[in-house]
DNA sequence: AAAGACCCCTTGCAAATCTAGGTATCAACG
DNA sequence: CGTTGATACCTAGATTTGCAAGGGGTCTTT
């Protein structure tokens, strides 16, 4: 019984691209492996997964090529590009800045000036 | 200069919440509250700002009232309401678990099964 | 033969952030 | 006294993007 977490902005294009880290995968496989590293506290559906899958490869951040799956299926298996390594190097980066400035936020105990 | 970093879906809402838990405070005073408390790393852009006040005011999570601001001018002092108390706290937990549940796949260090 | 998992896709809605404008008041400065 | 800048509020429109709801097809298992 997760409890739903809708996805904020941009959030799933970030976990794709450090999901293809690891190597090359195809789209169901991605989002397989996102929500079991997160015990399905985040699930990405499937309407969210290709449109964005195909935002990241119009800016070249991924590749597709097309080949066969651990299950005997014809699959699109995207890889980083150099750009997208850049990317996701820059994203995450970001993320951290901007979860740590809204933490600050959520957790201040002092009164405003 | 701040690194400009975009609001997410949802995020003004919770700091605008969590904000305003110290006591009534006008618009104007709330962004510059936030962005002094994140060292301008966040922006609150006023295009953001009202419409996310007219929000919470539309779910009753917040009440205007119109006084003088500390700058001698008029300005509406917005307060929260009980129900704006609890969505503090939903969306705090939500926020928790939400940022946890990322930073889990952000800072995967290994391979999908 | 049927069911269910696997694997891809698109359309259209809804929500929310931001850009870019606008109005008005007050204090301070030249 | 006129102008500038900070204060304080607002909205319209463009853009983005997540998601619901559809569709198609293949392979395996029962």
């Amino acid at each position: 019984m997760a409890t739903e977490l809708p996805f904020k902005r941009g959030a799933i294009e970030l976990l794709i691209l450090k999901t293809l880290s690891w190597g090359p995968m195809h789209g169901y496989a991605i989002a397989k492996w996102i929500e079991d590293t997160t015990d399905d506290a985040l699930s990405v559906e499937e309407g969210s997964l290709y449109p964005a899958l195909h935002r990241l490869e119009n800016k070249g951040l991924i590749e597709p090529s097309w080949g066969v799956s651990e299950n005997n299926r014809q699959a699109k298996f995207y890889s980083l590009t150099a750009d997208g390594r850049r990317a996701l190097r820059a994203e995450t980066e970001s993320w951290a800045l901007y979860s740590a400035a809204i933490s600050k936020v959520v957790n201040a105990t002092k009164q405003p000036a």
